[in-house]
DNA sequence: TACTTTCTTTATAAATTCTTTACACCTTTA
DNA sequence: TAAAGGTGTAAAGAATTTATAAAGAAAGTA
């Protein structure tokens, strides 16, 4: 098992120090940030399992930082603060902080909330990516589309196409691109096979298939998802 | 909405009642416990959505009672305690307990505290005991299945492949991934054992196997569950 | 051991999906 | 107006995938 990664989001040196000390004897691997513009980006990069985060930043408070974060992570983040201020936890929760603490805190209850909050880490679903185009919801990883909610049946080769075009929404993709992508090498010249296809998918999402609002086609070019 | 039920597990009359005035006022459904013993019983036949449990009760601790009720109750637990001591909130929040606070507790962090237990509740999978999916009825812990509280004979396999199933609602799961997950590691190329079960499970579960409701067949991918 | 249950394998029928063909349509250009 | 090039649609046939039964092998049980 390799070890969990916490990045520390606290300007204070020493603050920073003591936490790295305790955790890295608890077999986590530490990242540091000062500022919260530097947290952001270090998170971005290299998603970690849990984050420390103090409220009290110089270029940004950590409540801000924490809606930030909250736009794309949802792993856990455990917030500091020197305040013990009751507005300030109900802020930090409602915006999906996992946990808040006050400074000075008591190791061994820093480490008890962080090890609560990693164990739930690895309970929580993989949210499934879902894209909405009008009436359309395609779920990416369940392979479901939907059209004004009813379950639409697809076949294989279907979805790959719909897959590759929602993928590509707005950019006119070429014959020869589209099907190297979902036929594979050598079916470049098969382009009677995307016509089909495209028909067929038309004839599914689209609420009038003779004119088109989703897949729209280049002449002579190739085909583009709105 | 229905409102999210809370179960108070307190021996003592005036928090019980200071709790049921601030929830009941934010809209949950509340129930009381005055004993360990009553607690477990009480969540037992009616499993809320939070549990908020206080440590010093007459009958046993509460540390034995959150063990006995993460034993299969693995929505949040809440610790309430008027010790403020370190060993204490370690051990509670080691035994599975979501988050612990101090009495006297101020009533917006509880609260706070609260909502991010019950909106992270939603989140993690959830592995209650027992599913239902129309006239089906899923034991997970005592592996039975009922289909029109029926109880109906599954194989080791078949009962395996099904909580794989529904522990993947509406997700298309390619042949690979069963197998993998079901037989093991080196099953991957064995699709027509997977042909073999899924057409008996169907003809347990399905009320015309031809037309399966439940498992449903995607051509040249896997199966899908809903 | 004998018996039952479960799993694996094989064979074949059925269903679905893909490929191919044919032809109609539209737009552009001579 | 006709020809040419590209596109859309229907439908037949081919290929692939799936369902089902049933027999043999293995494992568990009395």
């Amino acid at each position: 098992m390799n070890n969990p990664e916490i990045l520390i989001i606290d300007d204070e040196p020493q603050i920073r120090k003591l936490l790295e000390i305790s955790l890295e004897s608890n077999d986590y691997k530490v990242w540091q940030a000062s500022t919260g513009k530097e947290g952001i980006i270090m998170a971005a990069n290299h998603p970690p399992e849990l984050i420390l985060l103090d409220i009290g930043l110089p270029d940004k408070s950590g409540h801000e930082v924490l809606k930030e974060l909250r736009a794309w992570y949802n792993k856990s983040i455990i917030m500091l603060s020197v305040q013990n201020s009751e507005e300030d936890i109900v802020t930090a929760l409602d915006n999906g902080a996992t946990d808040y603490l006050t400074k000075p805190f008591r190791t061994a209850e820093l480490l008890a909330r962080i090890r609560a909050a990693i164990r739930r880490n690895q309970q929580t679903n993989n949210l499934s990516t879902i894209l909405n185009f009008n009436a359309l919801q395609i779920d990416l990883t369940a392979r479901t589309v939907k059209k004004n909610n009813e379950i639409l049946k697809l076949t294989s080769t279907e979805f790959n196409l719909l897959t590759l075009f929602v993928n590509n929404e707005g950019r006119v993709l070429t014959h020869q691109f589209i099907l190297k992508e979902v036929w594979g090498v050598g079916f470049q010249t098969e382009t009677q096979y995307l016509r089909v296809f495209v028909g067929t998918l038309r004839k599914k999402i689209e609420d009038n298939p003779n004119q088109p609002k989703y897949i729209l086609t280049e002449s002579g070019i190739g085909y583009r998802f709105i």
